[in-house]
DNA sequence: TGTACATCAGTGAACGCGCGTTCACTGATGTAC
DNA sequence: TGTACATCAGTGAACGCGCGTTCACTGATGTAC
């Protein structure tokens, strides 16, 4: 057993990025209150700061939180389909992205949504902002190695871009062929797409059911690239 | 000409907005300040409720006035192709709606970024907000009429899909069949999706030459529906 | 097992700042006769 | 064309509120001997 002590003091951590969430759900990310969290907690406002040394350092706590829930779904979602359904498994991590979206709707509005001004993202978060893109990359390597995926005809992927790519397959240690993982960036980002014209109610008055519309999408994108 | 008063009273209209824009650059929709906006005039914070009745009607002046910019590019670039080179005119108008919010990113995000929270869109914001996809829509009715334009083969469009986009050939007068408007929304979807992305700094580390992933995007989405 | 000391959580007052909005007012500009 | 009155722009003080962060402090919990 962790001394008391260091146990409590992780409750009181997590109770107070609860609340944050919670406040985060009624006014968005620029109103989120330090003195506002402490009321709720019946605390003294400088209490706070034996916990968080900043507004910032709070912030940063939930975006990393945000990265990792979201990533965490998708990968559940794609575990709980067979190695080999590659358009299954990359419909499953959509549904369940825009899922957790729909149930966190703020949280996901600060990743996803216009960055928090003059906030600038430290570098803790870059690795739990890669872990939902981690899920989709491996996906892809999977089908190519399959042969089950292979890259559609669009238009040819331009040399810094194919580079750009060969970034990205050494940061996985992958090799998919420069253009399908283009592709796939493409992919990733009409889904994230999809799901933030959805939260941010763009399609409000256009589709009118947004459940069917998601997995409308997902079906159809996966099948641009899916053979099987 | 209309009273002198009158003129005098729109310039100082448009100074606001100008300030309030300016403003908007630095910090982001929930720290626009009608004080500040009074101090960089050199008036008392009261004089600024001459010319709006609150904080929120500025905002939605604000908004208005970004979805026309947008819509307004957007048609211009269009108008500027030959009628019949439909995968020019989508390019350019994508091209168009980028360059216009890489350069004004805050007003972007004030239409496409998170909703303010706690802001409810007035009524009048749904006209201007209809420019930018009136452009998309009738260019794609164009293509459908000559023959250009047709359904690719992606899965088959859900019931109540097709009677959304029923709805919208009737708002604006149009006559596309269901599934090729529904691959409409998706390009409209993709298109907003993919700026979004660049200006939100997904792909900063991902893509390296932004505009030219862009231009490469859109070329692919033109790819998908039009034939010629 | 008991005691002395160091560590840590939490307090409450204060600093210095910002904001939106209202209101009674002054003085200049336009309008009707 | 000149005068009387109504309209409007702009002022400055005030109300009532919020915020992040610091600091000296008390008192309880853990630790080393």
């Amino acid at each position: 057993v962790t001394g008391l002590r260091a146990r409590v003091r992780l409750e009181l951590i997590e109770e107070i990025k609860r609340l944050a969430r919670q406040q985060l759900a009624l006014s968005g990310a620029s109103e989120l209150s330090l003195r506002a969290i402490a009321r709720d907690m019946d605390m003294a406002s400088s209490a706070i700061y034996r916990y968080f040394e900043s507004r910032d350092e709070l912030l940063t706590a939930l975006i990393i939180d945000a990265y990792e829930a979201i990533g965490e779904v998708a990968e559940q979602a794609d575990a709980a389909h067979r190695r080999s359904s590659f358009k299954s498994r990359f419909v499953a991590i959509g549904v369940a992205a825009y899922e957790w979206a729909r149930a966190h709707p703020a949280e996901y509005a600060l990743i996803y949504g216009t960055p928090v001004p003059g906030y600038k993202a430290p570098d803790d978060t870059i690795g739990p902002a890669t872990r939902l893109t981690g899920v989709l990359v491996r996906l892809l390597a999977d089908g190519y190695a399959n042969g089950s995926i292979a890259p559609g005809d669009g238009s040819p992927t331009p040399r810094t871009l194919r580079s750009d790519m060969g970034d990205i397959n050494r940061t996985f240690g992958t090799n998919i062929p420069e253009p399908l993982l283009a592709h796939g960036v493409q992919a990733w980002t009409a889904m994230v797409g999809t799901i933030s014209f959805i939260l941010f109610g763009h399609l409000h008055s256009v589709v009118s059911d947004h459940d069917g519309y998601v997995r409308h999408v997902l079906d159809d994108i996966a099948g641009r690239t899916v053979t099987m």
